[in-house]
DNA sequence: CGCATTATTGAAGGAGTTCAACCTTGGTGG
DNA sequence: CCACCAAGGTTGAACTCCTTCAATAATGCG
């Protein structure tokens, strides 16, 4: 499979790759559409790959054992995801889903070591993505740990209006379908008590929502309800 | 500083590291003792040297705007910590105090990269080192969504219990000291409310606790507790 | 011994969940 | 083409788990 290098090259995480290392590499790959709806991988699955995102959004859940599930990632175009393979896991520890029609690139398992070892700057580069997420992680600790539940919210909405942010003449789209439900499951509370914050935060002008949309309307005024200061 | 390469080299981090790397690393690296409740960084402080726990045990703390403290990460000894720079951070993002009287290894930051890249296998070692802990925080992301307090402190009491357990006569005791206060702050509860909780299970056999002390009489209830299962 | 730190426990209050009923939206198939 | 219906969303009311406030007790260090 012949993959254009020129798109994919200046991704983050190729970044200091040589274009001939990266041709070696992307002639692994195997392009895959996902449908809306539709997972990559199942939680529990055998993790026989590793998968970059290349167009769409993924929402990456994680069930528990009585049932309750939760969001523990949104996967953005240029991201790696289901590298469990490299915490020396065989199965996925979660479940990756098409929030919105995407494409991805996926690579054997297999050739995860030599994805690693070919090129040096790039294990450099996949310890930094995780650091990211390792810290973002952390901070959604600290957030439930100590903030009430309409600040944890702005600031969900804040962080998917800068990532998955298309502006409008009237604010920031959040560029795929989100329902209150996941909105929740990003939060840590429930879809009636999401569904009252934007009630509230549509009243006041902050934001405009419809069915499976959340627009930014005065991103300045939620920051500063993220912070915590009461406007 | 000559530093032994027999009870280091045995540690998973450097697992498959040649012995002459391993002593070239070595000589590299500055020993330190800290006396518990001394800090060997704080939150903010320019990221100068990243660790290894030899001894002892350390609370990473982070504080939030408004003042607010959360343990985000307890480092027991063979861990590495402090590795800001490989997020590409220059300071560090918490606070790693001494619970106990310790021994930390550091080197200076700027051979990280070398660290990472002469010993092609240490980056995948590095790299699974954050997938477990990012493993941890999304479990402790989805503990804080989903379950009471009661649960998430049982499951704490029982990974540190085994994580830094201590075999006693009459159960395993957590070798280290930690406070009510410490067990909120990891799970994201008040003092009080664990207090209670210790009170509760004293009275009914699961565990014996003084000042600062923990011990863990009944692990087996604790884990049924902690799955959710009432007994 | 005295004092600071840590821990216990009661009472009151509130933020958010749970339960329940009802409303909207948009896709689909008759 | 539009009627239907499942999925998504709203909103009230009751309840509860946990926090907050407050006061008191135990522990151990200097």
């Amino acid at each position: 499979m012949k993959i254009d290098r020129t798109i994919i090259g200046s991704l983050p995480v190729f970044e200091r790759m040589s274009d001939a290392d990266l041709d070696n590499f992307l002639d692994h790959a195997s392009p895959r559409r996902v449908l809306q709806g539709e997972t990559v991988f199942k939680q529990g699955q055998q993790a026989e790959s590793f998968y970059l995102l290349l167009d769409g959004r993924l929402k990456v859940t994680q069930v528990t054992g009585d049932g309750q599930q939760v969001i523990v990632r949104v996967v953005h175009p240029g991201e790696l995801f289901g590298f469990a393979i490299a915490l020396q896991r065989t199965d996925y520890p979660g479940t990756a889903m098409a929030a919105t029609d995407s494409v991805v690139l996926s690579w054997p398992s297999e050739i995860w070591p030599q994805f690693v070892e070919q090129n040096r700057r790039l294990a450099a580069s996949a310890i930094q993505t995780m650091g990211r997420q390792l810290e973002e992680a952390h901070t959604r600790i600290r957030e439930m740990s100590t903030q009430e539940v309409e600040r944890r919210v702005a600031h969900a909405i804040l962080r998917l209006s800068l990532l998955a942010g298309r502006k409008e003449e009237s604010g920031i789209q959040i560029a795929f379908p989100i329902s209150r439900q996941d909105i929740a499951e990003m939060t840590g509370t429930t879809l009636h008590t999401v569904s009252r914050i934007l009630s509230a935060w549509e009243t006041r002008g902050l934001v405009a929502c419809g069915r499976q949309k959340v627009l930014v309307r005065d991103s300045c005024r939620l920051s500063r309800l993220a912070a915590g200061q009461q406007d």
